[in-house]
RNA sequence: GGGCGGUUAGCUCAGUUGGUUAGAGCGCAUGCUUGACAUGCAUGAGGCCAGGGGUUCAAGUCCCUUACCGCCCACCA
C-alpha cells in the first residue's frame, strides 16, 4: 500500500474519473442476456434531451443506481437502460425562444428548416445530461442508450398509433380542447394546471326578444358572450319557468338565442341562468350537443377575437373583455360585479391562461385501455411503493377521460395519417399511401401535427428493448422489474406505460413502481431556476464529490417523502466519506503484508463483537433494501461504520495491534470488516468504496462485481452483551472524569466492583478500559469497599469508584447519586407496576414478560448497590 | 367539492408487523494537537411524540375527532 496515495483528507476529484473510466473500459455496465442468470431491469425515466441535470434527477438516478448496483453484485443479469426524451413541447419552446431572440419565428422559418434547427439543437445539448449522469456515477448500459425519436422508438410509435386506430382506440374529431395561445397548440387535460385566482363574476342582463323583461346571467368570462347560442336554466327553477322556450337577445351583437332548460344548471349559483357558449366551455359544449345548439367560435387560436366577434374582431381576449364590459355598462346591461374565486387553467409549460376551444384533434379512447390497467394494479401485479400511491393511480385511472394526443407542433413524432387532397379520404399508415381507395387520386398530404411527447414515453419500457421486433433483449429483460420515478408523473407517464404495455405486450411493463419525493430548497419551496433557488448538482459534485451528493440525498429519507436540501447535510455526508477514508488509511497502515486467504486466527472478544455487529448490519441493510427503505439502509451503514467500527473497534484494535499475540486477529478483523463495509456501501458511494477496496487485499477486479454481503446469523450474543456492559462502564468513567474536571492526559485510578458472574469479563477488559478511559491502574475486586472520597458510578454489572480525595464535594456527590437512584427507582416502579398487572402476565407474549423480569432484576440490583453506597455516605465517610 | 401527506429535541428528519429508559445529524455547552480523521475525539444539556377521545395488558405507532401546514385531483358558469 502506498500511503502517499492516501492523503489525510479524501479528495474525490482524484478518484472519481479514474474509476468511472475504468468501469467503462471494462464494460462492467454492459448487460448480457445470459439465460443462466435471472434478469433485473430498470429503464431510466428519460430526461429531456436538451435539459441539464437538476437535483431531482440526481436523487432519482442515485436511487436507481443503488438498486441496480446491488442487484449486479447479487449476481443478477442487470440492465439499466438509459436514454433521453425528445420532450416535444419543452424543446419546442426553447427553440422558439432562440428564434425569437433572432427576431424570427418558426412560421417564418418553415417546418423543414425548423426541424434541422431542432436536430442540431439536440446534437448540441443532447449529451449534457448524459455526461452529468456519468459524473454522478450511474452504471447505465450506455451501449443501449436510446432516444424517443430514434428509429426504433419512432417505429414503435407509428406501430402503436396504427394498431390503436385499427382497433378504434384512436379517433379524430371536433371536441372541446385546451388551447394554449402562446404555445399555439392544444394540450391535454393533464397539461393544464388549475390555479385558484381572484376574479369577478359579472351579472349581465339579456333583454327578451318579446320586448318584455330580461334574463340575467352570471359569467366570469364576459368576452364569450359573443359566442353564446343559448341561455340555460334549471327546469325546476320556477323563476324562469315562463321564459323557457322564449328567445333572448344577445347584447351588442343582437343575436336571438333561445332560453333552454337543462339539469346541469344549479339554480343556487349566480342568477340561476347560465349563458351557453358551446365553442368555449366544456360544459356548454356538452349542453350544445344535448340541445343541438350551434357553436360560434369567437376566440381564435392566437387568443384574439375572430370575425364572429363583430365589432371586437381582432382584439386580444382580455382587451375585448374590458371593452365589452364598458359597452355593456353603457347600455345599462351590466347589473352587478362580484368578487369571485375560481380555478383558472394555465399551460403547464408556459403558464399562459388556457383557452377552451373546439378543435379537430386525435384522441385515445381511454375506457377500454384503462380497465386492464386498473385490474393489474388491483391484483398487485404492479405494486406502488409507498403503497399510498396506489390509490392516487387508481383514482385517476378510474375517472380518466379520453387523451388528446395531437399537438400543433413540429418537433416530435408526426402523426401517420394522410388526407387525400382530392376527396378528403383519411388513411392511417406508416408510409404515404399509394392511391386513394375512394377517388383513385394520388394526392396525399400527411397530417401536420405531431404526437404528445408522453405518447412515445408510454412505450419506453418495451420500445427501448426492441419492440415491435421480436428482439432478444425484449425476450430476456422484459418485463422490467422496478420503475423509479417521482410522484409528479404518475399520471403523465406511469399510468400510460401500464395500459400501453398491457395492450401491446400483454404484460405489465414493471412489477414495482418506486416513487420518490421532490427535492425542495431549505425553505421547503419547490426549487426553481427562475427564482434562483435551484441547487446545481454539478456544483455539489465539484465541491464535495459524487459520493457525498448521493449519500446526502439518500440517507435517512423515507420513501416517497419530499426532501429538504441543505448544505449541512451535504457536509455531513462529506464528513462521512472522510471518516471512511481515514478508517481505511488506518487499516491500510496496519494490514501491510496481510494475507486474507490465510485461515482465520483465534479471535478475541472484540473481534467477535464487531463481526457480530457487522453481520447484524448486513441483515438490517438487506431487509431495508429489500423493502426499498434505502434511506434507512444508508443510515444503518453510517451508524455501524462510524459509531461501532470507528469509535469502538478501531480504538480497541490499537491495543491488539501492538500485541503480537492478538495482532493477527485484529488485522484479520479489521480487514474483513472494512472489506465487507466497502461492499455494503458501494451502491451508495461507488467511487470511494472502489478506491478503498482496490487498495485493500482483494480477489476480483472491482468492488462493483464483488459478491453482495449476506448475513450468516452469527450474532455473537454473549460477546455483545459483555461488550455493551464494558462500554457502559467506560462511558461512566469518562463521564466522571468530565464531571470532576480531570484533565484528559491524566490517568485516573479506578476500582471496579463487579456484580455476580461478571468478574471475568471486567478482568479481561482491564487493558481496554485503561486505554479508552485513560484509567490507570484499574483494579477489579469483588469484595472491594468504596474508598473514602470517591466519585462513584453504578452501571449494569459493576460499581465504579474513582478515588479522588480532595476533589469531591461530599454533599454534591451525595445529591448526584440520589438523583441517579431516583431515576432508576422511577424505571423500577414502572416495571414493577407492569409485572404486578395480572392481565399483563396473562396476555403479553412470554418473551415480553421475560424481558420485563430481566429489567426488574437489573434495576433492583443497581438500585441496591446505589442505596448501599448512599447509606455509607450518610454514615459520613465521604 | 373530493382525496393524500405532514405536525417527534432550537433546526432538518428517522422511528419496521403496537412491546426495553423515543433516536440521528446539525446547532448549543464544556474539555481536548490521545500516533486514521479538528471534515476529528470525549462528555453533557435539550422531547406532555400538535390538542381531545377511544381500542389494548401495552400507543409516537391502530381507530375517531379538532386545529394548523403542504400537496394532488375536480367541467358551478
Amino acid at each position: 500500500m502506498a500511503l502517499d496515495q492516501f492523503p489525510k483528507a479524501y479528495e474525490p476529484a482524484r478518484v472519481e474519473e479514474k474509476w468511472y473510466s475504468y468501469w467503462l473500459e471494462q464494460a462492467y455496465f454492459r448487460a448480457e442476456a445470459d439465460p443462466e442468470r435471472t434478469p433485473f431491469t430498470i429503464v431510466i425515466p428519460p430526461p429531456n434531451v436538451t435539459g441539464s441535470l437538476h437535483i431531482g434527477h440526481a436523487l432519482n438516478n442515485t436511487l436507481q443506481d443503488i438498486i441496480i448496483r446491488r442487484r449486479r453484485m447479487q449476481g443478477y443479469a442487470t440492465l439499466w437502460l438509459p436514454g433521453t426524451d425528445h420532450a416535444s413541447i419543452a424543446t419546442h419552446i426553447k427553440i422558439e425562444e432562440a428564434l425569437s431572440k433572432e427576431g424570427t419565428n418558426r412560421f417564418n422559418l418553415g417546418r423543414e428548416k425548423f426541424m434541422e434547427r431542432a436536430w442540431a439543437w439536440k446534437e448540441q445539448y443532447g449529451n449534457t445530461i448524459i455526461s452529468q449522469l456519468k459524473r454522478l456515477g450511474c452504471s447505465c448500459d450506455w451501449s443501449r442508450e436510446r432516444f424517443t425519436m430514434d428509429d426504433g422508438c419512432s417505429r414503435a410509435v407509428t406501430e402503436v398509433f396504427i394498431r390503436l386506430y385499427q382497433k378504434g382506440l384512436v379517433y379524430r374529431g371536433d371536441y372541446m380542447t385546451n388551447w394554449c395561445p402562446t404555445c399555439r397548440t392544444v394540450i391535454s387535460d393533464l397539461e393544464v394546471e388549475h390555479e385558484d385566482t381572484a376574479g369577478k363574476l359579472y351579472h349581465v342582463r339579456y333583454p327578451m326578444a318579446s320586448g318584455e323583461g330580461y334574463i340575467t346571467v352570471a359569467t366570469t368570462r364576459p368576452e364569450t358572450i359573443l359566442g353564446d347560442t343559448a341561455v340555460a336554466v334549471n327546469p325546476e327553477d320556477r323563476r324562469y319557468a315562463g321564459l323557457t322556450g322564449q328567445m333572448a337577445v344577445l347584447p351588442v351583437v343582437n343575436r336571438h338565442i333561445p332560453v333552454i332548460a337543462d339539469h346541469y344548471v344549479e339554480s343556487t349559483f349566480g342568477t340561476g341562468a347560465v349563458k351557453v357558449t358551446p365553442a368555449h366551455d366544456p360544459n356548454d359544449f356538452d349542453m350544445g350537443v344535448r340541445h343541438g345548439l350551434p357553436a360560434v367560435t369567437v376566440i381564435g387560436q392566437d387568443g384574439r377575437m375572430t370575425a364572429e366577434a363583430g365589432p371586437y374582431a381582432g382584439l386580444d381576449r382580455y382587451q375585448c373583455r374590458r371593452r365589452l364590459l364598458e359597452d355593456l355598462d353603457e347600455l345599462g346591461l351590466l347589473v352587478k360585479v362580484e368578487d369571485h374565486q375560481h380555478a383558472l387553467g394555465h399551460c403547464h409549460r408556459c403558464n399562459s391562461v388556457v383557452e377552451p376551444l373546439v378543435s379537430r384533434q386525435w384522441f385515445v379512447r381511454m375506457k377500454p385501455l384503462a380497465a386492464p390497467a386498473i385490474e393489474a394494479v388491483k391484483q398487485g401485479k404492479v405494486r406502488f411503493i409507498p403503497e399510498r400511491f396506489t390509490r392516487v393511480y387508481l383514482n385517476w385511472m378510474e375517472n380518466v377521460r379520453d387523451w388528446c394526443i395531437s399537438r400543433q407542433l413540429w418537433w416530435g413524432h408526426r402523426i401517420p395519417a394522410w388526407y387525400c387532397q382530392s376527396c378528403g379520404e383519411l388513411e392511417v399508415s406508416e408510409r404515404t399511401p399509394a392511391q386513394c381507395g375512394r377517388c383513385g387520386q394520388d394526392q396525399w398530404e400527411q397530417d401536420p401535427d405531431v404526437l404528445d411527447t408522453w405518447f412515445s414515453s408510454a412505450l419506453w419500457p418495451f420500445s427501448t428493448l426492441g419492440w415491435p421486433e421480436d428482439a432478444q433483449d425484449l425476450d430476456f429483460f422484459y418485463p422490467t422489474d422496478v420503475l423509479v420515478t417521482g410522484y409528479d408523473i404518475i399520471f403523465f407517464w406511469v399510468a400510460r406505460m401500464i395500459f400501453m404495455a398491457l395492450e401491446f405486450t400483454n404484460e405489465i411493463p414493471f412489477s414495482e413502481v418506486f416513487i420518490n419525493g421532490l427535492v425542495r430548497d431549505a425553505q421547503g419551496q419547490k426549487m426553481s431556476k427562475s427564482k434562483g433557488t435551484g441547487i446545481d448538482p454539478m456544483e455539489v459534485i465539484s465541491k464535495y464529490g459524487a459520493d457525498t451528493l448521493r449519500f446526502s440525498l439518500v440517507v435517512g429519507n423515507a420513501p416517497g417523502n419530499d426532501i429538504r436540501f441543505n448544505w449541512e447535510k451535504v457536509e455531513g455526508a462529506r464528513n462521512f466519506c472522510n471518516k471512511i477514508w481515514n478508517a481505511a488509511r488506518f487499516i491500510l497502515m496496519n494490514t501491510e503484508g496481510f494475507e486474507p486467504s490465510a485461515s482465520p486466527p483465534k479471535l478475541g472478544t472484540w473481534d467477535r463483537w464487531i463481526l457480530g455487529r457487522l453481520d447484524r448490519v448486513v441483515a438490517d441493510a438487506n431487509r431495508a433494501l429489500d423493502s426499498y427503505d434505502l434511506g434507512e439502509a444508508a443510515q444503518r451503514l453510517y451508524d455501524f461504520a462510524w459509531n461501532e467500527l470507528c469509535d469502538w473497534y478501531l480504538e480497541v484494535s490499537k491495543l491488539a495491534l501492538g500485541d503480537p499475540e492478538h495482532r493477527d486477529a485484529a488485522r484479520y478483523t479489521l480487514y474483513k470488516t472494512m472489506e465487507t463495509t466497502m461492499r455494503l456501501l458501494h451502491p451508495f458511494m461507488p467511487f470511494i468504496t472502489e478506491e478503498v477496496w482496490q487498495a485493500l487485499p482483494h480477489a476480483g477486479t472491482s468492488v462493483m462485481l464483488a459478491e453482495w454481503p449476506q448475513a450468516t446469523g452469527e450474532a455473537y450474543e454473549r460477546e455483545n452483551a459483555g461488550v455493551q456492559m464494558v462500554m457502559a462502564g467506560i462511558r461512566a468513567i469518562r463521564n466522571l472524569r468530565a464531571e470532576f474536571g480531570i484533565s484528559p492526559g491524566k490517568p485516573v485510578e479506578v476500582l471496579l466492583r463487579p456484580a455476580d458472574n461478571t468478574r471475568s469479563t471486567w478482568q479481561e477488559m482491564v487493558p481496554v478500559i485503561s486505554r479508552l478511559a485513560q484509567a490507570d491502574p484499574v483494579r477489579v475486586d469483588e469484595g472491594a469497599a468504596r474508598p473514602a472520597g470517591s466519585a462513584t458510578a453504578v452501571v449494569e454489572g459493576a460499581s465504579i469508584y474513582l478515588p479522588l480525595a480532595g476533589l469531591i464535594d461530599f454533599d454534591r456527590e451525595r445529591e448526584r447519586l440520589k438523583r441517579d437512584a431516583a431515576g432508576i427507582r422511577l424505571e423500577l416502579d414502572r416495571t414493577m407496576a407492569r409485572l404486578a398487572n395480572p392481565s399483563f402476565r396473562q396476555r403479553a407474549p412470554h418473551d415480553i414478560v421475560d424481558k420485563e423480569e430481566a429489567k426488574r432484576r437489573q434495576f433492583e440490583e443497581r438500585l441496591e448497590r446505589l442505596e448501599h453506597i448512599l447509606s455509607l455516605l450518610s454514615g459520613g465517610d465521604g
